[in-house]
DNA sequence: CGGGCGGCCTGGAGGC
DNA sequence: TGCCTCCAGGCCGCCC
């Protein structure tokens, strides 16, 4: 699914294509997301202000004081086009005024589709325990290493937990950890204050290098305007068990970590 | 208490 | 062709 760049891709393509545009009407389908959809009230006659991103949150500011807000899960995506063919896995479709469409596409329905007031942003579950930005400013070897020192947690699960940094998944961790030569099952209270100066901006480089490429598509993920991203080229470890590792040609190992595969360079990560 | 794990789902790939 | 197992960009609740 999609993390941070690919989000933050179909965000950027929102902006162009679906500001000042009035919902008309909205059509959620028989099958629940991971949560129930909102009250169809709250969203029709709406005009959307605004389209922005929190963590891997897509959020639509509408005209009535709320937002509507979708998460893309594993496999979800969010197609604005004028000729959309009705697909399978289509759970929510917002007609605009100028005849374009809204889509979500969702096979395996991890995603959500919900409506906050702009008052209870900050406070609903949602995201009311959510970390920093990771490409926000105030992302330093300083803040984090406050919370890296506290753990004994592998830091790859560190980089992964919402709770401290969002938006940074599965792939980008285990990118990011290469970038900087850091093992990602390194307890995070070993790493020096000096490894995180080395991580932070690892981090915010492959976060960045992916945006530029639009996102990484292994299967699902598809822009705005069904464009594919082409960062998965550029990956150095992620998928790349018994390939050489490109600094080193040692042979890149994979192991799990809380579940999720993990790929590192054994020599150049320590 | 923090964090690992299983579960939530569908579908594609690969083994046989 | 089919059936079975394993795997997948995330997140939540349960349990230790």
């Amino acid at each position: 699914m999609p993390e941070l760049p690919e989000v933050e891709t179909i965000v950027r393509g929102l902006e162009q294509n679906i500001i000042n545009e009035t919902i008309i009407s909205a059509k959620f389908s028989n099958k629940q997301l991971r949560a129930p959809y909102p009250s169809l009230d709250l969203i029709i006659n709406t005009k959307i202000q605004k389209v922005f991103r929190r963590a891997k949150y897509i959020l639509l500011q509408l005209n009535n004081n709320h937002h509507l807000i979708v998460h893309l899960g594993m496999s979800g995506r969010l197609l604005v086009g004028t000729n959309l063919m009705k697909k399978k896995h289509d759970h929510a479709i917002l007609t605009l005024g100028s005849s374009k469409q809204l889509v979500l596409n969702d096979p395996r329905r991890f995603g959500l589709v919900t409506v906050i007031h702009k008052d209870n942003l900050n406070t609903a579950k949602l995201f009311k325990d959510l970390g920093i930005e990771p490409l926000s400013k105030d992302f330093t070897a300083q803040s984090f290493y406050k919370i890296t020192k506290r753990s004994r947690a592998p830091i790859k699960s560190i980089l992964m937990n919402a709770n401290h940094v969002v938006g940074v998944g599965n792939i980008y961790a285990s990118e990011s950890l290469f970038r900087a030569k850091i093992h990602p099952l390194r307890p995070s209270n070993s790493i020096k204050l000096s490894e995180l100066e080395e991580l932070i901006p690892a981090i915010q480089s492959v976060l960045d290098d992916a945006i530029k490429a639009g996102g990484s598509t292994l299967k699902d993920y598809v822009h705005s305007n069904g464009d594919v991203g082409y960062f998965q080229h550029y990956f150095k470890v992620y998928g790349k068990k018994g390939k050489d590792c490109p600094i080193c040609q040692s042979m890149i190992e994979a192991t799990q970590i809380a579940g999720r595969s993990t790929f590192f360079c054994p020599k150049c990560q320590k």
